[in-house]
DNA sequence: CTAACTAATGTTATCGCTAACGTGATCGAT
DNA sequence: ATCGATCACGTTAGCGATAACATTAGTTAG
């Protein structure tokens, strides 16, 4: 029967006829507590109802167990999914996550997160915030005196920092290639906005294939959208107007293969046939867009779950005074075949 | 130039050349503190780049202005919109948030996420769980006796409870009636799972409106699908080898009705010509899929920001010792008619 | 048989902050 | 002059836990 009201570790000290410093002993496992008093002290916890108050102890330690996570995008599927995977392995780890999630890219906003993050104490910062890279150039700086380790997820290198990052050049590669090897001749693309790291490494993996495949000038079949599907659908349209040798496209995301998919249908256009399309994420919907949108496959959970990971490697290294080695890991995407790109 | 290491208020005090308990006072704007000294212990915070130790005022105070939520469903449009909108009203009232994401429904998993909740001390719970039913009646008993408030997003009236739900049978009966209007005669439906309350209600709603029209028997031209896009493709299938008469479906959700579109398109079934499509959410693809989907919108966002308001209501009202009274806000989706449902 | 050690527990001080109360100074009213 | 307010601070005592040290038996070695 757990009571309503606060039990304190003094309670139970008091009706188990011990010092609290005992009462502690037993919550924490230790070892020097006699068998029978251990016993005692667990079932007047169990009796009363008691648990740990853990503001408390992460005073008197001096860590509160608990990560800071400032993230961005909930509404698209690769940063939900990142946090997703950012949650569940936090909590296998058992510490808990503090949210914080921001609409726009205002620096005095994100500075004021930031401190909020640190007054409460957080061991540890993940930042899931995908990639302004001149905005993050600013931050990093500023982050650089923090007293707590922060991971970086998808952000350019830089030297003090722990990164984890998915291969983004290597998946626009693969979808590239993939549309090449399927026979397609001139492929164009629809990128994501130009000062997003993502976005740009995408397209360079595009710039890279298509320069081997010997294309000179590339910027008359690229155009930039907003990740958005209406952007998709306006791009492919500008793009076939601009330059009719375009066969097929890479979209940097699925949302906009989306929106080109629609557009080209409303144009008489047919696909895969008249034209291939490749997209990135691999959305769940994907596979069930007519027709069934072929993709660069990202596994965002994991890419949330290393992050943790590095995390409190950093954390526990911090708390035995070594430093961790700043380190970047890759995470590798993977093509997923499906109808808009097979002819 | 803000310090890497801890400046306590105790530094501050002693550079200032006054007590904490001023310090305390100016960090706090109270009022009784002659405006020089005000300034002056301002600029000594100014310069040492101190910030409050929440931690430690929390346990001070006995109150962590800190909510938790747990919350299901990353991934999908519903449950991500409810917990954007969560997180944004949270940081908009100054509070805090500790996130926990549950997979399933296991109980005790459950439970141990409350106390672990309750152990850090937050000032109150949303449960922004969609709603298998009889589950939560299980937890509504457990959660009777905690200390701090709870509020419910999306769950059946219950007396001590304050919840925030959705019309969901309001919604159901825009989307049948919508196609009634149309012209179409016998609305089918693919429901979702029938523990949820949201499936529950949605085809309540259908069920109503259909029994208006004169249907009696409805269960032949009902389909249980499991709210994903594959279900959704089955579910048509399904329905229309069962009852032929079906000429127009209102799915449960917009995944589902994606996943009809599909199966209607590789029947060779003209939508919305020979079948009518109405679906639930409008995730912002839906108005890209061919054709565009009409659906039911629903502002996830805003029912998760009055959720928080409703929590913060009752904790100040707790505060001050006095019941808030409990109560279920309810909220009005409404009807976007697109492609799909229009002849 | 005593010094030295171990095991099991208790005491004290702190973590960083705030609530509650205390104090001296100033000031207008009686 | 005396009193009670008010102002502007300071002091003390926690909040609920833990770390570090102190203590008391009982055990072992020499």
């Amino acid at each position: 029967m757990p009571q309503s009201q606060k039990v304190t570790i003094k309670d139970v000290a008091e009706a188990a006829g011990v010092s609290t410093q005992t009462v502690s002993r037993v919550i924490n496992f230790r070892p020097d507590v006699s068998p029978e008093t251990k016993e005692r002290v667990q079932q007047v916890i169990e009796e009363l109802g008691y648990s740990p108050n853990v503001i408390a102890r992460s005073l008197a330690r001096g860590q509160t167990n608990t990560i800071g996570v400032i993230g961005w995008g909930l509404g698209y599927f690769g940063p939900t999914s990142i946090l997703k995977g950012i949650e569940q392995k936090t909590h296998e780890l058992g510490f808990s996550l503090l949210l914080s999630l921001i609409e726009d890219f205002d620096p005095s906003q994100i500075s004021d997160l930031v401190n909020n993050l640190l007054s409460r104490q957080v061991d540890g910062i993940i930042w899931a915030v995908p990639g302004n890279d001149r905005m993050i150039g600013q931050l990093s700086s500023r982050f650089a005196h923090f007293s707590v380790p922060i991971v970086y997820i998808n952000k350019s290198r830089r030297d003090t920092d722990v990164i984890v990052a998915l291969e983004n050049q290597y998946g626009a590669r693969l979808a590239t290639d993939h549309l090449l090897a399927q026979g397609y001749d001139c492929v164009g693309i629809i990128t994501g906005p130009s000062d997003w790291w993502e976005a740009q490494r995408r397209e360079h993996g595009w710039r890279e294939a298509m320069g081997e495949r010997g294309f000179q000038d590339l910027d008359p079949i690229k155009v930039v959208g907003d990740w958005s599907a209406a952007s998709g659908e306006l791009g492919l349209r500008q793009l076939l107007s601009r330059s009719p040798q375009i066969d097929s496209i890479f979209a940097s995301n699925d949302q906009m293969a989306l929106g080109a998919l629609r557009a080209a249908r409303d144009m008489g256009i047919e696909i895969p046939g008249d034209l291939g399309i490749v997209g990135f994420d691999d959305i769940p919907e994907a596979a069930f867009f007519y027709p069934s949108l072929s993709t660069i496959q990202q596994n965002a959970e994991s890419l949330g779950a290393i992050a943790v990971d590095q995390m409190c490697n950093m954390i526990r290294a911090r708390k035995r005074g070594e430093v961790y080695e700043t380190d970047i890991v890759w995470v590798k995407p993977r093509l997923v075949v499906r109808d808009s790109s097979t002819r």
